[in-house]
DNA sequence: TGACAAACGGAACCATCGTTCCGTATAGTA
DNA sequence: TACTATACGGAACGATGGTTCCGTTTGTCA
């Protein structure tokens, strides 16, 4: 695994990976994996067996093992095809004429992201445990993408200039708990909304509405 | 434990275990397997393989299991021994003279207790799943209490007229991620001030120093 | 002290899951 | 078509962990 140090490893389908010419049938059989991998690690996490996405796929076990040597390879390719675009989205919003409104627009897409992509709030979850070098790499990548962004809405007066990217970091792995499990999607981004107003310089959101909270609060 | 309030702890779990005369040895026992529990559960969670416990509790496995049919039903009794005194907590505060800061007091309880018995951030973590009657019962009750005491908070202009038990009850399990094996305790507090500056009216707390976050936000 | 029910310990059992191995099938090519 | 490197499938392996079983030990009481 330490080998090479090319670096471009594309996780998503990895055409090029393979410098060597693909059988036909083992490209196909490759992209049918990832497919299946997504697929339930999008619903079930990390937890799913590889058995399962291999019959999913429909292939054999073994041939899984010959694309990717080990389950955390795999989860890890589908990880990283998934925090490319939020480091990308980053990048983006630290450049946006609001950095303010491009900042609570960032949250909303990681949380997002968590509930599209269960295996990404597992991962987020169990931070700091098992990290290979390359995903400590790019997830590298993102937290300074978002420092940036957090520093560029600080300037702006929009986010509370005591507010650290630890915190940022940890009020996002709190809101990875919010998978739709449990959740529904307007209590998720009731959830967004008020982790955005802990952030925020003087923000009050006005909440959406949930389906599964009928709030008979104490409004008249 | 700096949970503390009342540090009593009410071990029933085999009711009829409880009933009938034990004899001294297994009576001592079931003691040290509860401690034994209790002090893995705190910092390992559920994964705690019963061996270890115990092993820990210097006896043998089938002594755990002629106490605790299955290790859901173990797990069980340490959880509700824990959510007992959070139940009394919540009622107690509901009836403070300032039920906005017996409000925080309480979120800042939770937090802690998270943060000291790891098995209950877990039980938080995967709600829904496998809960048993009594289980329900008593979180059921939990619920209850917390709801009574953010109806004061709201009433007394505390909290946020728009929030609801579903809101508490979400950015609670986003704090129960907040667990001492990749966060400080000062970070910790930093989320605890956050999350209540989100459901407080007009709240903008003293965020507490972290070692692991030095406070050059805006870069010096 | 002797008898016996209660309790004990821990080997064994079973299910799950990641990983490996190897005989077989096939895509690509001459 | 025949040949072979490549890839395939899935049985088997090993580790882990919950649970059961049973021969042995021990507390209790007469």
């Amino acid at each position: 695994m330490s080998t090479g140090t090319t670096g471009r490893e594309q996780p998503e389908a990895a055409p090029q990976a393979s410098e060597r010419h693909l059988r036909a049938d083992a490209q196909r059989n490759r992209e049918r994996i990832l497919e299946a991998a997504t697929a339930l690690m999008a619903t079930h996490g990390i937890d799913v067996p590889i058995d399962e996405i291999a019959r999913l796929a429909q292939v054999g076990v073994g041939t899984v093992y010959r694309n990717f040597p080990t389950k955390g390879a795999l989860f890890e390719a589908l990880l990283m095809a998934r925090i490319a675009p939020l480091v990308a989205a980053a990048r983006s919003a630290a450049t946006a004429d609001d950095p303010g409104d491009a900042f609570v627009t960032f949250v909303r897409q990681v949380s997002d992201e968590f509930a599209d992509f269960r295996a990404l709030a597992d991962a987020m979850a169990e931070s700091g445990v098992d990290l290979s070098a390359t995903k400590q790499h790019i997830s590298g990548d993102l937290i300074v993408a978002v420092e940036e962004l957090l520093r560029r809405a600080q300037e702006a007066g929009r986010v509370r200039p005591d507010v650290t990217i630890s915190d940022v970091s940890a009020m996002m792995a709190g809101l990875s708990h919010a998978d739709p499990s449990f959740m529904d999607p307007p209590q998720r981004q009731r959830c967004v909304a008020l982790v955005c107003d802990s952030l925020l310089v003087g923000a009050r959101s006005v909440l959406p509405q949930s389906d599964l909270a009928p709030s008979s609060s104490i409004r008249g």
